[in-house]
DNA sequence: CGCTCATATTGAAACGATTTAACGGCGGCG
DNA sequence: CGCCGCCGTTAAATCGTTTCAATATGAGCG
């Protein structure tokens, strides 16, 4: 079967390619006879224009790519989907990938959307891609940096106060009682555990009782949470810690899961708190005590940063959003 | 900032665009000096090939389409886990698109993706959209459909079977005492859907006793849980179910927390089964008793179906892929 | 009735890569 | 020593759409 092109839609309505093509981009220019005359033909042969030729001559992609750490965390989904709903309100598509916190995966992506030439990316970075960013900023991409302020803050970014965030939740732990607090989860090398971490460092100190201890781990996903629960539960009683600051609520759930099989009580021994307040925390076992993040406002906020960017290419406008968190106390901390 | 094109890396080396081409896609077409000699260009002009011109010239698009009823459903994401694995081995890039089981979006995906002339598209059909479907196979992008066989069939599926895990999830209810089952979800124009819900009336009709019981819903989120167990309560005491099957875990979890509560117990008042056996299911507050849904296996299974497909684009070899789901027992049915 | 001006349409160039047929140089073989 | 064939390279054609300058058409005005 061959595939109609504008040259069969032409020759069927009797008109040139040329009127095609504005019959379809400017209607405005046409009249409304051959307009109606084209739009049949089109529907009469099925014509589906080819993009990759509209976008080699037109030079643009009106994609948004966007790269997420972890699709299996429903924080990431939910972010997307705040990126979504505001991209749909102006018709564009989005392109949406996962680096898996890969970052090789992450490279790949990124070439991948830079071949593409899309029009926007968001990105929550991995691993070390500024020079890429900066070369896909060369190429006219815009960039918009998500849940994380850049090094060299060359990038307009939305970001939740990681400080805060870490503050709140250790603040509490020391205000219901605890003293020693493990922070569990990693990779250290993410600003966001590194700002959680440090808030928390800093705010036992300012209390001025206290510790943190680090158990680091190279993901951020449940299984990590279960490790972790059971490395603390390898230390001598009078090391054991007696409270979890969870880096996510994946880790949380991980953890409460281990610590409840071995028979641990939740929060009287060890009182959790998790971080983003993911839909399930409140369903678990233990109805974890979380910090929310506001991940859906985030996404639309990102959104709309990288459509202003693309709006005015010129614009050396380098803006940092950055959203509050918010404690959210329930029973695993509330013993 | 002049982007650079294979033009310029083949003046700066020395040799004509043709074999900058060959030295990118036929490498053994090119001695290893100029091969050389043009890659130190593309490095030091920071060359990157316009996709787009390139797709033209070639007339495929290596990427593959996903089009998922939501993605904010575990389930799901667990299923695109498996797509993106298998793609990751072959090269192909994954272009993820989320429905919302919206019938509009997904038809402008499936419109989208007909433009970018993909080799490939799952989906998870959430609508009528044979026609485009159709179209967009007559165009030679390669279809399979994921958790779910089409009416006509006449493409390939990869599904679990709905019948067998309506039947598991009954018997069990049934085995356990209950008699009145709540079937919690919707809408019923899904497949899936119907599928369970015919199971488990035909098992409650072989059993000889009991009843079944739809409260229909648009959507399979949370909320929809919640307010389908408030549905429930307001029933006379008399006539309220003693259990639920839920459409997926997302609704068994609504319907669970809203049930607590409103004080009810589970298991003991309402018993509750959910679906797919999320990574949540188990850390619920009462853990749940789930119909496990292989959705990695599943979203591989379909991965190799459609490249092998795109490999043999004569082949009208049709095949539907049933895999096995599993009843894993938890407390909130075991009481 | 002739001229101007706006509007609708046309034809050809252009986007940037890949491909193909043709070509030149070189070594090997007779 | 000359011809053949092979290898690496080149020049030009090509993919399918959009754009742009040029043209045709028709209306309006003096």
């Amino acid at each position: 079967m061959p595939q109609a092109q504008v040259r069969d839609v032409a020759r069927l309505a009797g008109v040139s390619p040329g009127t095609v093509s504005n019959a379809l981009n400017h209607p405005e220019k046409v009249s409304p006879s051959t307009r109606e005359r084209i739009l049949s033909a089109i529907a009469e042969l099925g014509f589906v224009p080819n993009d990759a030729a509209r976008q080699l001559r037109r030079g643009t992609n009106a994609s948004i790519g966007m790269i997420v750490l972890d699709i299996a965390n429903p924080f990431f989904t939910a972010v997307a989907g705040g990126v979504e709903a505001k991209l749909a309100e102006v018709g564009r598509p989005l392109v949406l990938a996962n680096s898996g916190q890969d970052h090789a995966r992450e490279i790949a992506y990124l070439d991948l959307f830079a071949e593409q030439r899309l029009s926007g990316v968001l990105v929550t970075p991995a691993g070390q891609v500024l020079d890429r960013l900066r070369r896909l900023r060369d190429r006219g991409t815009a960039i918009v940096v998500v849940d994380r302020k850049t090094g060299a803050s060359e990038f307009s970014s939305v970001s939740v106060d990681d400080d805060l965030g870490g503050r709140l939740a250790t603040q509490h732990l020391l205000d219901v009682g605890r003293r020693r607090i493990a922070f569990v989860g990693g990779p250290a090398s993410l600003s966001q555990i590194s700002h959680r971490i440090g808030a928390a460092r800093r705010t036992v100190e300012e209390f001025g009782a206290g510790e943190i201890v680090h158990l680091d781990g190279p993901t951020l996903d449940v299984e990590a949470g279960r490790i972790g629960a059971r490395r603390l539960l390898e230390l001598p009683a009078a090391e054991r810690p007696d409270a979890i600051f969870a880096a996510n609520d994946l880790i949380a759930l991980g953890a409460l899961q281990a610590l409840i099989m071995a028979g641990v009580r939740v929060p009287d021994d060890v009182a959790i708190v998790g971080y983003d307040d993911i839909e399930f925390a409140a369903a678990a076992a233990i109805p974890l005590t979380s910090v929310r993040q506001p991940a859906v406002a985030m996404g639309g906020a990102a959104t709309t940063r990288l459509l202003d960017v693309i709006a005015d290419p010129t614009g050396s406008t380098v803006e940092h959003i950055v959203l509050e968190p918010e404690l959210v106390v329930r029973q695993s901390s509330s013993g």
